[in-house]
DNA sequence: CAGTTTTTTGGAACCGGTTCCATTTCAAGC
DNA sequence: GCTTGAAATGGAACCGGTTCCAAAAAACTG
């Protein structure tokens, strides 16, 4: 392997020479031609550590995510990536299997790598994860959820709950059941509820109730299940896309008609809800989107810049077949 | 930040015996005890960069993707993370958004990262590819492809191919569309098809067609539909579940009744096949435990083992509802 | 063409660790 | 008590770059 003290030797110049010519600095053309097709002929690539080592500017960014293998996290993670590509950084990623206490791990492994900041696709934010971010003096930037101390880049869960329940009023649907999530995570648990609940409230000729189940679609299938042979409402509106492909599966598994006999919507906007039949109706978010915004964002505080303490991303509801219109007929 | 050189003075000891302590040489309890003490209290981490470049043994593994948002890759990407930890590992991913230029491109930075090896998660190997890794000298595990200069792992992709053939024969089916993709994939456009191929070819009264796609549900959706026009099989098998999934709807907006007008069945195993309606029949390769075994082999390899040029990983048939079985009517 | 300014270049120090080697310390052995 | 060997420690060199500073070369200036 080449150093920079071989190409130098090779072109018959010194080092910091050959050094001012891949950082651009001043040099005639004469010595600017020698240096290239060295350089060129023995394929020399400079060693990033020791840039680093003295440069001091790491050029990677760290991201956590609490799992790989979910639609939102991926896209999220597609956008930082490419967005990143743009900017001149590298991404390294560190998935925590939705363990709470990797995810602490996972910041103090990446200060050690000496990452220029993180970006955590979080869900819920502890003393912990403070503590850690102050300790490591990391500049951070939250996705998917607030928090007043840190930076943070949202989906607009609120409205998009509003909306929705705007949606299923529209449609004439009076007995609803609505399946959500913990309430420790506070965007999908706790606002997209509330957003929900804040449209119900203004039409009272609602028969509402509220359930929990996990992420899982297994669960979501068993809740479903007690839901519908307890209270039979003629909508579920589901925290999640994979919450209601849990719920169609229960329908199916009753042989309930959707959304002839019952009615149902998710959070999300996943790909496969639109394969599937029926259709899912669902809030779509912009993940990609937000992953480049938030690459941006970290970039730009890096750099020193200002940005807002918190962001939002906007949302579309999208119609599918899954929800039925009972003023219709 | 604090360095070796501020601990060491703090402790009252020479640099060389504060690295000692943290790599493990020789030392007095006292001395040992002293370092302990002041590096906690301070808070200390040793600098990455500085530890790589004197020590030349990155503890970075490459993982090359052509994409984050599939099943198959997030599930792979799980795999490599899990096992990469317990080897004391970490894994930077890059992503080409299957773009081949971009996964040269990709070998060269990883390189540039000064990573200890690569894990490709292979769709074609080009010229390019095997000068890339001539040029960098990078140990490299190939996922999901095969080639005889390099080390792979791969699925068995042809006794898949074969056994689900077996299957579908074995369900009375004797007009088979099977729909497959391009050729320039070896392990999916080609293996997966031969198996089935031979399998077919053990039964002479079949009539079968093969058609080709992208790997795109859209595509599929389109090709399945002139596929029933133009040759109305009694059965559609994809070469992937996402490419099933796009005949399902296919079937579904010609309000074809899956299975009883029309079988389908899939390779990957998804999660999704499963809680869709009706449920997806499909081969399931094992993709987290694939992602453990190239991790565990490209570590093997960097550590001077030696392992098989070529690793298969099995898989099962998962049976469902979108199969019929015409003999039992 | 000497004097001054600007550009180009080389040399040395430095980044924060690791490692080699020489020296000191210490306990065991005779 | 002196020798010997092993363990502990310090000092210096080194990894492969970047950067500062001063010297050399080139380009102006009058």
């Amino acid at each position: 392997m080449k150093t920079i003290a071989d190409i130098a030797q090779l072109a018959g110049v010194a080092k910091s020479t050959v050094s001012r010519y891949l950082n651009g600095g001043s040099i005639s053309v004469a010595t600017k031609r020698k240096i290239e097709r060295i350089i060129h002929e023995t394929g020399y690539t400079p060693n990033n550590f020791a840039q680093s080592l003295k440069a001091k500017k790491p050029n990677i960014i760290g991201t956590i995510v609490p799992r790989l293998d979910s639609f939102a996290s991926s896209q999220v993670l597609m956008g930082i990536d490419e967005q990143l590509r743009d900017l001149n950084y590298q991404m390294l990623i560190a998935n925590t299997s939705q363990d709470l206490v990797r995810e602490i791990e996972s910041i103090y492994s990446l200060y050690n790598q000496k990452v220029a900041g993180i970006i955590l696709l979080a869900t819920q934010i502890s003393e912990a994860h403070l503590k850690a971010f102050e300790e490591t003096n990391l500049p951070v930037i939250l996705v998917g959820q607030q928090h007043d101390q840190l930076y943070s880049l949202i989906h607009d869960d609120d409205s998009a709950g509003y909306d929705l329940g705007k949606y299923v009023l529209k449609n004439g649907h009076r007995k609803i059941a609505y399946l959500g999530v913990t309430e420790k995570d506070i965007a999908v648990g706790v606002r997209r509820k509330e957003g929900f609940k804040r449209a119900i409230s203004e039409d009272d000729s609602c028969e509402v109730n509220y359930y929990e189940t996990s992420f899982k679609m297994e669960n979501a299938v068993e809740v479903t299940s007690s839901i519908i042979e307890s209270f039979d409402p003629s909508i579920i509106v589901c925290a999640t896309d994979n919450i209601a492909l849990g719920a169609l599966k229960a329908a199916h598994l009753k042989e309930i008609d959707v959304p002839s006999s019952l009615s149902i919507a998710g959070f999300g906007g996943y790909d496969v809800t639109g394969i599937i039949h029926p259709g899912l109706t669902t809030v779509k978010f912009h993940y990609e989107k937000v992953g480049r915004m938030a690459a941006t964002s970290l970039v730009a505080l890096l750099n020193g810049g200002e940005i807002p303490r918190s962001q939002l991303s906007d949302y579309q509801i999208i119609e599918r077949e899954s929800v039925d219109n009972k003023l219709k007929r």
